[in-house]
DNA sequence: TAATCCCTGTGACCTTGGTCACCACCGGTG
DNA sequence: CACCGGTGGTGACCAAGGTCACAGGGATTA
């Protein structure tokens, strides 16, 4: 965890929705706190009192919901320029945490006092469009994981989570365990080895130890037969 | 569908948040519609250009996320005092609706055109709250969704259906059919049937030709075993 | 080198729930 | 009255996917 310098034209750049407004970016710069985290780090968790925001500047997060027993799935990435919707909403609410939230690889975060929401809201309209923005934004990814789960099997999630993780991180190389991509989704590790198996039978992707070379034809190939 | 008269006392009493400003009422009064569904008639489809914002008054709405094969879920009820968080969504990103509304029993609306939207948003500190407000509390309604879709089974969804159908009704006697109850948690009208004549031998329902008693007891435990 | 840990592959088995078939029944309506 | 459409009950069957057991292989460390 290390303190960053000059954090004005990350900011600007990532979010100029809010750069419209200088004096808020200035009094953002001011009384927030510039932070980077490695790979794996756990920001928040579920329970946790939130006493930020975090604004992602560079890198993204990934945000997870919890089972009483320790399952859990993916609901959401978190990408540069964007912020964590129900986060907001625990802040807005003056709830504890709902989410599980770690850093996917390392990131640069601006850390935004909730102490500043109150003010924020009442002094710059920028401010309100942004938060509604992130709202009605998410809002429909969300809605999109609800018709995922109602209405598609496992190899559609599994494939739709290959193709959504290998644009998150810009390559085809996914550099991933079985394992790992069973609790993204909330499901087991033997039922993914054999859906990935079936996918490198069918000329998908290739596979290899803690490796998925995901094919062109699949990565173009927007629905799923 | 009737028009009906006297619109201020209604719509104050039910957003009593939007009411802190009067002119801001007075203007949605002057500019909005009184509106009277009976109940089952359809209000919005996927695909409809959406002109106004239902803001519900009296009665209740369902709101549906809808497969293209037909199938659908229950995404939320809209009581009286709320409005639906997705609608408002689809208005601010300018897109057509993603949902299936219907009326739950008879209701009245009040049909806000979207034409205002930018105007309130500038004008009215309470409007902004409004729509914040609304997004973040239903936001976490569709999170229990993605929850129980991820982590319960059927039976427990069922149960908790049936629990908050009472609660919106204000009756422990449901009249509804088997059928409607799996189209609404989309799943088959056998597998209802099956669950809920376990659940009466457990005692926790009776059954009759379209209605279900609840017992207290099932009632008033919140949590499935 | 040996021990150990994690990753992957796979067969066997079971549970949940979706599908099909069929029957009985109730409540209209002609 | 007979007919018919929607409702509910049930058995048989099947497919998806979760669980268990185990084996082999790479990687890391003692």
């Amino acid at each position: 965890m290390t303190v960053v310098e000059n954090p004005e034209k990350l900011l600007q750049a990532e979010f100029p929705k809010l750069a419209q407004n200088a004096l808020l970016i200035e009094e953002m710069i001011r009384l927030g706190q510039l932070i980077q985290y490695r790979e794996i780090d756990h920001i928040l968790s579920p329970g946790d009192v939130i006493n930020s925001l975090p604004l992602v500047l560079k890198g993204s997060l990934k945000v997870f919901r919890t089972d009483h027993t320790g399952r859990e799935i993916l609901l959401y990435y978190v990408q540069a320029g964007e912020c964590c919707a129900l986060t907001l909403s625990s802040i807005l609410q003056g709830e504890a945490s709902s989410i599980r939230m770690v850093a996917q690889s390392d990131v640069i975060l601006f850390l935004l006092p909730v102490s500043l929401f109150k003010d924020f809201r009442e002094a710059y309209p920028v401010w309100n469009d942004f938060i509604v923005e992130v709202f009605a934004k998410r809002f429909g990814e969300i809605i999109g994981l609800v018709d995922d789960l109602s209405f598609h099997q496992v190899d559609y999630r599994l494939a739709k989570y290959l193709r959504g993780k290998s644009q998150i991180n810009g390559t085809a190389v996914l550099s991933i365990s079985h394992m790992k991509i069973a609790s993204d989704i909330n499901t087991s590790r033997e039922v993914i080895s054999r859906l990935l198996k079936k996918m490198e039978k069918e000329g998908k992707l290739k596979l290899a130890r803690e490796r998925i070379i995901l094919r062109n034809s699949f990565l173009s190939t927007s629905i799923d037969v």
